[in-house]
DNA sequence: CTGAAAGCGCTTACAG
DNA sequence: CTGAAAGCGCTTACAG
């Protein structure tokens, strides 16, 4: 390239740069001649940098974490960095592999853990990348950067809304235990029952994954008891759906004979049979906010301050799938629907 | 890291790879101790390659698009290649810019381009860089691997479901007709209605670009026509989401006042007012397609054969949108799903 | 089996 | 303003 223009690398480098340079002209036409692009792993090695940002989440193709990815990627569309994505199924140990395989190959990296109890994590920082948490959190994980929601007051305000609709039989469905959303969104939820005076038995107490089909096959166990809850709270949007199915499949009367309120609204929310109280919380934003908080970790002017804890406040969205137990159907059309 | 162990890089290098190396104990302590991991850049700058696949799509909150980026990760995962992924935002500039940046980055790419017409793409190869499109196709991009699915059979699919159910009033709400999938699914649709001697004026014959939006606002202005169709054909899942919302918003009965077909299932399909008939294709599995076809170009045994065009078939689901004309609503329960 | 050396393609302090 | 040179951290053919 250089010696096609007839001037050393130096020159082409500083022309590339913007520095003012005498033979632009022949500079500019080798370049469009020959459409060279600098190397960026050459770039890489010299400066120690990769204008990459590893992403690592559960599932891409829950809508929660597209949204949060979208709006990681609308921050770095105006920088020079890319996103490096995986996904972690859940799994600790798919997400122990790709990130000893993201910290060669990126800046910084935001993860959404598949368990709170991993340790490997807190390694990631060793080989001195920085790593903001998003959505979940980490056993030992405050000296991080963080985007969180208030998943404990979450579940207060779908225990309080079912509760001033006087349900005393309420069943909750839970993601992992192992993860922030899983533990104190059920702890949130039953604690507060448990204040009103409702406790939560064993056999309403269900624990699963946060996929969908660990939601339909603790809901169809819930059918199934001599006595059913009047009443289920789903943890994520993933397992509603699998609750609604069931449900469905079941002929169950929604909110007739069992209500049902999830967590994280859905793009359908307001079009399912029947539309779906949910409480929920920003996904876009929750993306925008981790990345500005790792690239300002990036920022060679950062003073490597104390970790930043964001928690933001999650809201009730009452539609038409909570009514009280055993009231009759209310016909979805008739029923305000309080939407953002 | 060479000294630390006592040996040369050379050695470390070596047993790296798996070969035989005397001073093997030594290496590894030192490999523990330091948490030492090879640099990708130096690896990549060697080697001129970077084990990156580049990924853009118009939006990865399109559930299609999550499944199938799904669908390439989960063959990349059992790779030494990971995924950069950008979006476009259908939007040609954003693409462009975006593939600028690529170029430097990956060994192959993947595309889902903004528009036929775009020649930016075509430039890609000139850097040696493989392209495989998906879901898309580009004018002039015979010569490149691509994964599609039929549109035209698609489009032909949904007319002659509605021309059973002896509609004759049919409206088509497109995609940009500078996509592939937006232009066939439009011509399959139209052609096969018009050769059943149903023409579609053009106030029924309508165009968007593919975002819920643009579905709702359609859907509104063919609800304002003096003559409103019958049935409404939608080109994508966010459109057909959009425009469900318009005909709740307008309390428009469906099927019983108007029939909607969407293209694309949604998982949420089944469990919406009503449940949506729809024009469904594979999206994991395309990912997986193209992935696969993507790693073939960069094995080095790859004879450079001819491009690979693999095009998928598309399957009617019908539920409980679509009726005859006029036709009494039937109501979701009675009526029986097909479903996969 | 192992080390010294070259080279991948950049960038930048140093001389000119 | 410009070039020669060094160096980023690897890998590999070459000698030993």
């Amino acid at each position: 390239m250089a010696a096609r223009a007839g001037v050393s690398p130096a020159t082409v480098s500083r022309f590339l740069r913007g520095q003012r340079v005498r033979s632009y002209e022949a500079i500019q036409t080798a370049i469009d001649e020959l459409g060279y692009w600098p190397s960026a792993a050459a770039q890489s090695l010299k400066s120690g940098r990769t204008n990459t940002i590893g992403v690592v989440v559960p599932d891409i193709t829950n809508p929660y974490f597209a949204a949060v990815v979208k709006g990681m990627e609308s921050v770095t569309r105006t920088e020079p960095y890319r996103i490096l994505l995986a996904n972690s199924d859940e799994s600790s140990e798919q997400e122990d592999d790709v990130l000893a395989d993201l910290v060669r190959r990126v800046d910084g990296i935001i993860l959404a853990p598949a368990t709170e109890q991993d340790e490997t994590p807190l390694h990631v920082r060793d080989a001195d990348v920085p790593l903001v948490f998003v959505d979940r959190d980490l056993a030992g994980g405050e000296r991080f950067d963080a985007v969180l929601v208030d998943n404990d007051g979450g579940g207060r305000q779908a225990a309080e809304h079912l509760l001033a609709l006087g349900h005393t039989r309420v069943a909750a469905i839970s993601g992992s235990l192992d993860t922030t959303p899983g533990r104190l969104r059920r702890e949130g939820f039953v604690s507060t029952l448990a204040k009103a005076g409702v406790e939560v038995p064993p056999e309403y107490d269900l624990v699963g994954d946060f996929k969908e089909h660990s939601g339909y096959q603790l809901t169809l166990s819930l059918l199934s008891l001599p006595e059913p809850p009047t009443a289920v709270f789903a943890a994520n949007n993933l397992m509603t759906l699998g609750a609604l199915k069931a449900l469905h499949d079941m002929r169950i009367d929604i909110p007739g004979q069992i209500s049902l309120i999830g967590f994280d609204d859905l793009d359908t929310g307001p079009l399912l049979r029947p539309p779906l109280t949910v409480v929920d919380r920003p996904m876009f934003e929750q993306g925008v906010l981790a990345m500005r908080l790792l690239l300002r970790r990036l920022d060679p002017d950062d003073g490597g301050g104390m970790a930043s804890r964001v928690v933001l406040d999650t809201k009730l969205i009452e539609r038409a799938s909570t009514a009280p137990p055993g009231g009759h159907p209310s016909p979805a059309r008739t029923r305000k629907t309080r939407s953002r």
